[in-house]
DNA sequence: GATGAATGAGGTTTCATTCAT
DNA sequence: TATGAATGAAACCTCATTCAT
């Protein structure tokens, strides 16, 4: 009996991932309301009802593919953080790395990432809401990292700044150019590594268009 | 007979624009998806019929919208292009015009920019394609830009640069989150005037986060 | 155009009353849940469309046939309404004409009353509710003929008394036996006639199983 | 082994009584078509395959119930039966002895009552089938006792006589109200006792609304 | 130019029932 | 005996679109 539910529990686990794995790839690709449950289950060959003993609707299934996106998302991005920083070289290398890895983490992710930053968009409030928070927690990190910079008297301190803002959307646009290119294609791929791609967002990040790009020679 | 013709003509024409009108406030806010005829027309006070006497179809009103959007976008973009440019500090001023120009066209067409930068991605494939051409034709405009800097020597033109890509997405990243905030919402007002974000926008360009903002002190 | 819109509106209320008097006949016959929309359509000869364009939901339809049926009941029964009564003799008889007419009413809503005392229970709260409230408006209708009788001194006023309720339910239960016979069969005739039933029931009511019946004498 | 049999054979009883007084319960207060097999096993912690382990379907759970709350109902009315009746008050005593045995025993058993009184008619053709008929065996039983009274030449036996079927009506209906008020309420209790309102019942059945309840100055 | 009414195709969800273990 | 997982059929309802007037 154990045996044979274990074997009944992998197995059902097997089907929920499926589902799971073929709705992310058909909403990345379409979005929410151009995915049919019927093209959900059809890439499994399953019924509609299996799907719905799996999850209570189609809209909480997008939900709960948020939420742990999201949850992986941000302990990716928390691994980079580093606390000790003394100069201005140094946060610039430390932020080249922690773009690294989120330019990695997204494209090991693209699906997820596909949906965060455009598909999607407007499909419901609630999965509205649930993108929103997430892009916001993202940003809440970011912030950490020009923060340190701020108070370790690097930046200057303006009110009425919206620098914050610029890194944000500069960061997540780039990102998506990235991914995708100019036309949301989900099997473009950059020239760029990430490696490459995160050095020239942090020159311009730091030093803008008519900055010498230092790091090199400072390496 | 003549003039009842033309009256009706008019009045069709009224029809017509608040129709439009209406689709442009709801897909806006809620999405091509989710904007439904019967809303469109409920808004209008006339019968779905009506509607379809106007457009052959929702695609069409749509790809309607996003066309002439586009071209009244082009053509303030273009109105702003200056091509005697000398010096670093006459390309900067220029970019800043540019930019408010931008920015207060944006702020007029709050609606249709919510479509062009968000709502209704990936309604449709070919709304998905015009909205990309459109996107497509404003990097174009700021290449011009940023092209004839190059050429003029005062940025450096190394092959498998991004740059060109990192301001795009910076820009509209940017425009983006001065029209809508964090949330896309519509009816969000930022503290920040066209000019005074323009300002920051071409310093952080520039010069980056580590840069002198140059244009204050030459002010 | 009048003359035109005057034709389509027309049209469409036969339109509405068919499906009305479908739905009845299914609802009567079957119950709320057995009868599916697609039942009722075919029998129309329209689709499931059509029916959503003239009622908002199945419940909604329902409900609405209740309340139309209630309030041609209600009005029935008033109209039987007679306020000058001075002897045992003639509340005997007052009482036999309003069970007359409400037999008679009964017997040309067959289908409504079959909802009415039985079918359909059940079936939904609003609609249980609907159906509870009508049969308490029938009880008060009943109960205003016996309270002009306990307050004329023609019966006894004893607290604690049941029979208020005991008359109400001798003449539903009756009603329906009259109408459906012991198998809920809609197509069930009695072999007595409303007139017959009536006498035999008011002999009943007051003056019981061992009662003479006083009323054929005194005719 | 054998042991180990019988205890699961125990079980398995369990389970299944279990199973039953659910669905009873869930089937008097909600009908049967808003009972879910899922309700039913949900409230007893087992599966749905369960269920269909013990029971070969629903309908046939409810048929089980039906015919065995028939079994009881009758074995019930039956213990009630006096042959020797020999005056008209002997005939109302014994008649009120019997109807306050069947109001005990409706009592005790509400739920079955609910079902067979009035939730679940139209639910399927072979449940109301099965209803009409226990129905009809109360009726049955019903009859014996009137048909002593005519037999006796205590009452008149007129043909085109509806007595047994007003008695019967007036007998059910008043039921259904102590049972449950005017609202299918299964917690409903009722202010009379079981004796008090087979008093006035029987006194009611035999006199009317204008007769001497002589029972009480018999007693 | 505009309307009221109707349609067809398809969407999400429900539920009694079954099957392998 | 009992379970977890899956199924098939069908239910209600939606919505872009069309047609006769």
């Amino acid at each position: 009996m154990a045996k044979g539910t274990l074997v009944k529990e992998r197995d059902a686990q097997v089907t929920r991932q499926r589902l799971i794995k073929a709705s992310l790839g058909l909403i990345a690709s379409q979005g929410y309301h151009s995915t049919k449950i019927s093209d959900i289950v059809r890439q499994c060959s399953v019924t509609q009802a299996t799907f719905y003993w799996h999850f209570p609707s189609k809209l909480e299934l997008v939900l709960e593919i948020l939420v742990s996106g999201r949850d992986s998302l941000l302990s990716t991005l928390r691994r980079g953080y580093r606390s000790q920083i003394t100069s201005v070289s140094d946060m610039v290398n430390n932020s080249k790395v922690w773009l690294t890895d989120l330019l990695d983490y997204a494209d090991e992710n693209r699906e997820f990432m596909a949906i965060l930053l455009g598909r999607g968009y407007s499909a419901d409030p609630q999965i509205d809401a649930a993108i929103a928070q997430t892009r916001a927690s993202m940003f809440e990190e970011l912030s950490l990292n020009i923060g340190r910079a701020v108070q370790l008297g690097m930046l200057p301190d303006t009110p009425g700044d919206a620098r914050g803002a610029l890194v944000h959307r500069l960061i997540e646009g780039t990102l998506e150019w990235w991914l995708f290119g100019n036309g949301h294609d989900l099997n473009h791929r950059s020239t760029l590594t990430s490696d490459q791609l995160a050095e020239q967002l942090v020159s311009f990040e730091f030093f803008g268009l008519c900055g010498i790009p230092v790091i090199q020679s400072q390496q």
